[in-house]
DNA sequence: AAGTGGTCTAGACCACTGT
DNA sequence: CAGTGGTCTAGACCACTTT
């Protein structure tokens, strides 16, 4: 790998430098998973100040194309995922028709009384499962899953083992389905919670998906936030027309749902 | 403004000081168009360097809380709009229905003959009308819209005015009306051309989406590429559950799309 | 122990904006 | 002109991983 800098020019350093990693990775000349030099190794070998070097990887890093391991080194990124947002048939099964291995791990289950805010989400007064789940794809801790569900029509669903699929368990035993749902999705950084829970650097670029999902009849049978190592997927959707809907009261009505905090 | 820093804490300064200055932002004691303090007078009143700072004011707006303006200082950002990525009625009805002003600034018009990738996704090998458009909304610079039309059924498409709805063209003239899309949406980082045109900082985080439109025969009527301002969006949308689809199948059929560079 | 990335300092000069 | 953010230097110490 070789880097040229071009002194005086009217692009400053660290974008010469981004630029030219990012064209070798493209060109499969580096490929996914070898290791980069190191900073120290950069910044000697170009004669420039480390700090130069590493804000040239941190967009690098920001885009999604390498990523660093403390006291390892700065890898080249895998192949992005691509993860059908508007996907209602659950987590497990698209990674299933994906062939991609799925494992679950149950980090948190409780039932709570809703707040107001949540209460208006799922339209009811009932007790809520809260259910805070992390998704491992590959061996690689991707998905933090948030789901919010009302008891009311789901009766003792708090006794069940949720490393498989929910909607799987929504179906057989209260024949509950999915058929449509409202959704929100924005870029954040990662807190200290999820940095832990996805083992990633403090202020990681992640994306965060706020959704209330319905059955056939309309009723929200849950509320769920997901977090999404942004650099680790792609995002897709379908979509379809739909003749006639009043866009504007549509999103005054949901508007709230995406100040919500989720209270663990 | 006041922002108490722990030395020897295990966070980071920087940190501490992006948790406080995102506290006050968010509770509303410093308000939207609001400047901040100058890097120079926190890190004077801190006692910290200024390197320090910026690194907590960048993760203050990688997040969308504030932005900077050169020569200028640092501003507390607006409320952002929420945008619905799965609409098929146009951008122009759009934020119509929303009550914001939309400008569109025609940037650039071609009639191309459309390389292998391109003419794939359009599944023709007619010309095709290149579009490259600026949204300006109440205005800000938010939107750049790069559309690819196949010109078969759309004779003479390219002696239309389109700093209005392309879709009220669409459908006016050739009664084509966009019936569904397929869609990927990203995050990346602006280069120089998106930087003048947007007018933000260079490697500024934006959102990419790329889109194929089809009407209500399945045919392929427009390929779009949208750059948004990350900061400044929320992205929103429905989904509705399908009976049966082969999402693996649906996948790798329509992968290369997603590396699609635009030629301008 | 040696090497890695993470954080931080105390400067410097540049380009841009306002007065 | 003074003030702002944008870029860059040449160090320093820390926490972590590997040998």
């Amino acid at each position: 790998m070789k880097i040229n800098i071009v002194a005086n020019s009217h692009e400053p350093i660290y974008y010469q430098i981004y630029k030219q990693i990012k064209k070798y990775i493209k060109n499969g000349e580096i490929k996914c998973g070898e290791q980069l030099p190191s900073e120290r190794e950069l910044s000697n070998s170009l004669g420039l100040s480390r700090v130069t070097i590493r804000k040239a990887i941190k967009d690098l890093i920001s885009e999604g194309f390498c990523y660093k391991e403390r006291g390892k080194g700065i890898f080249v990124s895998k192949e992005r995922i691509p993860l059908k947002i508007d996907n209602l048939k659950g987590t497990a099964n698209y990674f299933r028709l994906l062939g991609l291995n799925l494992e679950t791990k149950m980090l948190f289950k409780k039932v709570i009384k809703p707040d107001i805010r949540l209460s208006e989400k799922l339209k009811t007064r009932s007790n809520v499962l809260y259910l805070k789940r992390l998704r491992i794809v590959e061996g690689e801790r991707l998905i933090i899953d948030n789901a919010y569900l009302p008891l009311e029509r789901m009766l003792n669903l708090e006794k069940y083992c949720f490393e498989g699929s929910l909607y799987k368990i929504l179906y057989d035993i209260y024949k509950i389905q999915p058929n449509r749902s409202k959704s929100m999705i924005t870029h954040k950084l990662a807190d200290s919670d999820i940095v832990n829970l996805l083992d990633i650097p403090l202020n990681y670029m992640i994306t965060e998906r706020q959704s209330i999902v319905y059955d056939i009849n309309n009723i929200p049978i849950e509320f769920v936030i997901n977090y999404y190592r942004s650099d680790r997927f792609i995002f897709i959707y379908d979509s379809l027309f739909t003749k006639d809907e009043n866009i504007a009261a549509f999103e005054k009505n949901l508007l709230p749902l995406w100040h919500y905090v989720p209270t663990s």
